[in-house]
DNA sequence: GCTCAAACGTTAAACGTTTTACCTTTTAGC
DNA sequence: GCTAAAAGGTAAAACGTTTAACGTTTGAGC
């Protein structure tokens, strides 16, 4: 009986009176390799069941030379985009039994390069990097890559690498806004950005151009404004707007990198008298859970955060387990245009 | 020269021309416990420099029985309040070289049991409850002090359980918020609460009450409103809002039980035709980024997330080295009331 | 009755640390 | 010059697994 001190195996194989190895087979049912008789199996796992074992998870890897846990790397947890991409992460995580080790870009004074040589240090299988802007100097990957350290990104495809991604089709969501708001009626289309190192700022405004083009319309660059700032906070959208709120004509309709930005945009144009969405309509980009209750609630491009999330840590288990194909890869989902009020069209469409 | 192959001590002790033993000395830094030439230490620290010697955790946690990384339990990640509570818990942890293992309740079937389960498999030096509902088995609780491992609640006091907590003072948080509605001269102020398990619940209102009382105002239990799910999103406040709209003589002031519960009580408003604040003023409750670009800006109750999580692993950190002194247990923290818009008063406010 | 496979196990080494206990060599004290 | 202790180090065991390589029964086939 020792002393509140952990059950290993080796208790387990005493007290049913079989060899560690023979308990250690049974628990991880080993049937395959070698052949144990139905009474011994049982024996083992009654023991085991009694007493409440519990693997050693520093033996095991130590042993093993594998790790159950990756790493994720993300921009901003205080972000609900992020959020619900990281629950999905861990939804996936939770169904193969793997371990998700979360660090957020915040706290580690921007530096992709420390979060990574954390996430190293603690034996990560791999690296997930969620809508991670992309410091990242092409040495770390290269690293990860000799050492056999899989990595997948989430919401920031870079082609050039060759490295597994899941992402939405920006330049389709863009599109769909701008094109939806055209239909509308409007002429004078601003759009607000995300900074320039977001591979997305590039799509989404190539999808921007694309529907006006389409609608024979012209396009001004001044009515594109572009955050500097990483972080993405309503505040970011708010400047932009004030900026924008100064050109003359005035524009008639606004897309916005992400809701947050969405938010801050209205505020602005609020405060400087204007009425949503009668003097200017709006449509945001994501669609977090706050969206359908903004004032007016908000139409947004869609991007299936949750799923997006468990796409991803599937696709880095499975590359972790050396079983992810090639075509299996690269991922780029649909992304939906919801209608609500803030564009000033479609169906009164209450929240629920 | 091995292939690829992780760097141990032994490499640096061949490479350094010491035994193992001296190796790991040198990088523990133990001069205490023995003497080691500078010569020596020089030589050592340099070979495990250039190679890039990164310890082994599960190694050292087989061996020393301890771990390095705590688990976090919170009860939803999407939501900012539990994302910038996280975010404190970060940068504590990296400060002290610590690992945060992160479980969302959205995710575990509610079940707090299972997340402990996990956590206590991977071998968690410490547990973090980030506003759990306390669906915890007493069971539970019992079973982590018997083996040592300590517990710390955020945002969830428990004092029955002599548990160390960090939260903010509630009460006061609902007074000040009640008592500034009743200065501006509302007499029927409505408040919608969380769900009776969260123990901040009955706090809220209380001291809801104590204000109403000090000013001497009646109270009507027909203007309290509770919901009944654990998830605060908006939605919640907006149905509980449906059902407050239908009392006569109507309310003119609410409070919320969160900044969310208030963008979705604001949409019930305004849907219903009222204008904010001059029909109806609110406040709300944890000052997320976003409150201050709702239209109105929401005037509300700030709580300190980010201190709160870091002081809380703080704590934790301590009580798993031993150090956590009795008086340093339980904290609360002071709340402040952030004035905007949404109630009618103070300066115009603008955002930044 | 002997041989040969199955069938069912076991022994022991290894994973990379830390730590206890021990071993030399040098230096100081007299 | 001898002794004792300090200085600087090392060998080996242990942590709890997994796994490669071996035993030992048992029963069938002849």
């Amino acid at each position: 009986m020792r002393k509140s001190m952990s059950i290993t195996l080796q208790d387990i194989a005493e007290q049913a009176h079989v060899s560690v190895t023979t308990a250690s087979k049974v628990i991880n049912d080993k049937a395959s390799e070698i052949r144990i008789s139905p009474d011994t199996r049982d024996r083992v796992l009654t023991v085991a069941k009694r007493v409440g074992y519990r693997p050693n998870p520093f033996a095991q890897s130590l042993r093993t030379k594998k790790s159950r846990s990756f790493g994720v790397v993300v921009a901003e947890m205080r972000n609900p985009y992020f959020g619900a991409i990281l629950s999905g992460i861990e939804q996936a995580s939770i169904a193969r039994e793997y371990y998700p080790l979360i660090s957020s870009l915040e706290n580690n004074f921007g530096e992709e390069k420390a979060c990574v040589e954390v996430h190293r240090a603690n034996r990560a299988a791999g690296i997930l990097f969620a809508g991670t802007v992309f410091r990242l100097e092409e040495g770390i990957l290269h690293q990860l890559a000799e050492d056999n350290i899989p990595v997948v990104f989430i919401g920031n495809k870079v082609e050039a690498l060759r490295i597994p991604y899941v992402d939405v089709d920006n330049v389709k969501g863009a599109f769909l806004a701008t094109e939806h708001l055209i239909k509308l009626g409007h002429r004078r289309i601003g759009l607000i950005l995300g900074p320039d190192e977001i591979p997305a700022s590039k799509r989404r405004w190539r999808g921007y151009k694309r529907a006006l083009e389409k609608y024979g319309l012209q396009h001004d660059e001044r009515w594109v404004e572009q955050e500097a700032e990483l972080r993405s906070d309503p505040g970011s959208g708010y400047s932009a707007m004030v900026r924008l709120l100064e050109g003359d004509p005035p524009l008639t309709a606004l897309c916005t990198f992400n809701d947050q930005y969405a938010l801050g945009a209205i505020r602005a144009a609020v405060e400087k008298g204007l009425a949503i969405p009668q003097d200017l309509a709006v449509v945001g980009f994501d669609n977090i859970a706050a969206a359908a209750y903004y004032s007016p609630p908000l139409t947004t491009v869609e991007q299936p955060m949750l799923e997006m999330g468990r796409i991803a840590a599937d696709m880095l288990i499975d590359a972790i387990e050396g079983t992810l194909k090639r075509e299996r890869s690269f991922v780029t989902l649909d992304p939906k245009l919801i209608i609500r009020e803030s564009c000033g069209a479609g169906p009164p469409d209450k929240p629920r």
